[in-house]
DNA sequence: AGAACAGATAAGCATGTACTTATGTGATTC
DNA sequence: GAATCACATAAGTACATGCTTATCTGTTCT
């Protein structure tokens, strides 16, 4: 269950930071590094978990490894969410602001 | 940093069954154990986790405790959800169909 | 080929977490 | 008011997790 995964990666405060990172665009495990003071293995640690969670992918670019946001993951946490709709309140204007813009 | 509490709470599978379960309509801890082979004690430390983290809230009924889902811990994994939206893919077609729901 | 570099993996360790049994607290019933 | 019930809290334990240092793999460059 990839479910599992997915919350169990985001549990952790530094691998959501990662992820937001990567978010603002794919880079490689070094780029990533900096500003986040954590060693190399760490990192390499995490973005496994992350991959395994199908949040991250990765690409190898030489002797580097880019790595990327991947909708999948993303995917399936909007489904797990849409599954609660009923208990959404009708103040989240963001997500009808969302809507409009994937109706786009 | 309530993010946090919310995606560790969720990273226990038996606490998303049973915030699952919840979903279906409030209940007391006595009837959501049924099903769940879980020791009271055990449901107890669950319910405070996914409590904390905004997940459900509770009410006491004489002597005993309603849970029911509370939409303010949902609404902030949606707010999460929404910074990345640029990654969702266009296939989630569930979520378009919710965003019409919405808009009704 | 060998040095240098990017990253992954291994092994060990300290802390966190989910459970257990035992007990405490508040409300109801007889 | 004493027994009972619904639930919370305490304390202990086994296992998971995130880190560390050390080492390995794969790629590039000279």
């Amino acid at each position: 269950m990839i479910e599992n995964e997915i919350f169990r990666a985001l549990a952790d405060p530094t691998r959501r930071a990662i992820f937001e990172k990567l978010a603002a665009g794919g880079m490689n495990a070094s780029a990533l590094r900096e500003g986040i003071d954590i060693s190399q293995p760490a990192m390499s640690q995490h973005l496994a978990v992350l991959r395994g969670a199908g949040l991250v992918r990765e690409e190898r670019q030489g002797r580097f490894v880019n790595y990327e946001v991947d909708p999948e993951g993303l995917a399936l946490i909007a489904q797990w969410l849409a599954k609660y709709r009923a208990y959404w309140p009708a103040r989240i204007e963001a997500l009808k602001v969302l809507l409009k813009d994937m109706d786009q």
